[in-house]
DNA sequence: GCCACCGGTGGC
DNA sequence: GCCACCGGTGGC
């Protein structure tokens, strides 16, 4: 019984709203979709998932009365993050806005009980399995292995960079293309208007005046969001 | 010892 | 061939 209601909020804005998301890191309010039958789930037996948006981190459901340890998030969440290797993530506050977590508990094997993570794009739903995987994906704008196929089907292809150009074919291997970290840091809009096109989805679309951002620049915005945030947050003197 | 990550594989 | 899942490992 998902309970999204679509019609709550009885004067809700509809001009400005407040929090820009390249600036709430975390904090994202995601309905509870996805009630465990959408679409993935081809097998017959299969673990306990959960979707949630970024920000928070839920751990349920434990095959077989396993009392595994009560997480206890206390706020050791700050501890190691500027390690690129392994134990990087305490948190899933390094996702982006939008960005949704799956926590896919293994029901078999010699691993069973244990839990993977799972990362959904939230425009094409694509599918990514680490943290860095998706960092990967956010600076370059494509995932290493040709991607493993998107969920959702909501493309909105930019409409834009005419040059008409010839789009090179994707080759089987070919070196990405130079780092594609497009952000002026020197003259950042001034401001920007966040409005929701659709109802009930989390399709928020900036707007610089009456100028919508294209969707290609907005992409830019996350990145350079998510790079700063995650690798040189220390260091910020802009 | 814990756990994030990724390779590889088996089912569809 | 695609995709979801498990196994195993290496870093902490």
């Amino acid at each position: 019984m998902s309970t999204s209601t679509p019609s709550d909020k009885p004067g809700s804005i509809a001009g400005d709203f407040p929090p820009d998301p390249l600036l709430a890191s975390g904090s994202f309010i995601s309905s509870d979709t996805t009630a465990g039958d959408s679409s993935a789930n081809r097998r017959p037996i299969q673990g306990v998932t959960r979707v949630i948006g970024s920000g928070q981190n839920v751990r349920i459901g434990m095959p077989k009365g396993t009392d595994q340890v009560h997480q206890s998030p206390g706020n050791s969440a700050q501890r190691a993050e500027s390690k690129s290797r392994k134990r990087a993530a305490p948190g899933d506050n390094w996702l982006p806005p939008g960005w949704k977590v799956e926590d896919k508990i293994r029901t078999s094997g010699a691993t069973a009980g244990s839990v993977d993570k799972y990362y959904y794009e939230p425009v094409t739903g694509q599918r990514f399995r680490s943290r860095n995987e998706v960092l990967y994906y956010l600076e370059h704008g494509t995932s290493k292995k040709g991607a493993r196929k998107a969920a959702n089907t909501d493309f909105r292809s930019d409409q834009f960079e005419g040059q008409g150009s010839k789009k090179s074919v994707r080759k089987a291997k070919e070196p990405p293309p130079p780092p594609p970290l497009n952000f002026d840091f020197e003259s950042p809009p001034e401001k920007v208007s966040w409005a929701m096109t659709k109802a009930g989805e989390e399709a928020w679309t900036p707007f610089i005046g009456d100028d919508k951002v294209q969707d290609s620049v907005r992409r830019d915005w996350v990145t350079a969001f998510t790079v700063i945030t995650t690798q040189n947050a220390s260091k910020l003197s802009f």
